[in-house]
DNA sequence: TGATCCGTCGGACAGGGTGTCCGACGTGGT
DNA sequence: ACCACGTCGGACACCCTGTCCGACGGATCA
């Protein structure tokens, strides 16, 4: 391997080394109950160990840091939903089953998770991109109800579209409500109760 | 009347009348698609055509003026959800003109009530007042759930608690994307898609 | 060893925001 | 004709953003 490689590839791991610290050090903030909007680059840098001015050489601003950050909560969260769509219509405990791994999921990312519907609210970028990436699960799950309709193991009533939109954005706000609230011990009555409800929906009493 | 009384209550009048001023500029200025948090101070003052530094004899900060323009926008809503919770549980076409008369609010508030949601991502105070009044409406349909359950209208396997919270903010969530991306044309699927969701977790098929 | 390269530092800068304060102004009440 | 009071507009201290630049120092190469 001719170093001018070997030095690129080792200034790469250094650069996301560094990005590392970073967004650690964010989440640790947000862990410490800080609102993302509360906090300035400044608190950020110092918090990462750089100077300001280099944080402005890993990122162009916040919102860019903030996506960066929530990656893998976001994937996390969204394997765990469509899991749900995948696997949570066989029978109710297979529901109760999923539910519980999304609330256990949702708890694990929660700082980050808020992060993100915060900014979400005023940031037309991160809106965009939560709204797009909540819309795709939301048309899995719909043609999960489409199928089950189609197979009669859903009610025919039911219009999917909106139903999808309504269950998978209720999840979220309740579990995100839950977990700002309840330290853990009412995780398994929430999974149960939310299984409960979906099932009812799908009118498979 | 003795002048002084007069002279107090006119000038009770003119504090209304250019807190009025203020609020009006708010909902304008949202209405035209600002973010209240990219709204400035000056930016408010300007269009309700005081000055600045008057402002703040009117109210204390941001946070305050949000919270009085919202107020109305509110008691609607929830005036609107309360009347569902009350009246929506006779029979499936109750439920939808309810739940109609919701998307209705909802959109007609929709710029106030979103600027609500946005600020209450990252102020307590604003969060606090959003939480406290939407768990308000909860309870009430909570309630609802479980006196349907001991007169044997609801499904008894239902949580109250859980399904109560999952339906209310799924609701909240589901009209807010609707009403921010359609000009109108869906308002009654969505209500009619919502009611049906929502008959059918009540387990009254 | 000494010259050089390059990333980081820290501080300065312009631009914009907040909330407070105060003197100047004008209008309505006496 | 006078005074009181609300509003104005600007100055203030402070905080934040994003950009820029000279200074420093450790790794690299001759």
């Amino acid at each position: 391997m001719p170093s001018v490689t070997r030095r690129a590839s080792r200034d790469a791991d250094h650069r996301e080394a560094v990005a590392r610290q970073v967004t650690d050090a964010v989440e640790r903030l947000l862990a410490e109950g800080s609102t993302y909007t509360s906090l300035g680059v400044q608190r950020i840098a110092a918090e990462a160990g750089i100077a300001r001015s280099t944080f402005y050489l890993y990122f162009p601003d916040k919102v860019a840091l903030l996506l960066r950050t929530t990656e893998i909560a976001t994937e996390e969260l969204f394997a765990a939903a469509e899991a749900w769509a995948r696997e949570g219509f066989e029978d109710l405990a297979a529901l109760e089953r999923t539910v519980a791994e999304l609330v256990a999921q949702q708890r694990a990312h929660a700082p980050l998770l808020a992060a993100l519907t915060e900014v979400a609210g005023y940031e037309p970028e991160v809106a965009a991109f939560w709204r797009a990436r909540v819309g795709r699960f939301v048309e899995v799950l719909r043609r999960r109800l489409a199928a089950g309709q189609k197979a009669g193991t859903v009610d025919r009533a039911l219009d999917p579209t909106v139903t999808a939109a309504w269950m998978a954005w209720g999840a979220e706000r309740l579990i995100a409500q839950h977990v700002a609230g309840d330290g853990g011990r009412g995780d398994a009555r929430l999974a149960r109760g939310l299984a409960t409800a979906i099932w009812a929906t799908l009118g498979r009493t």
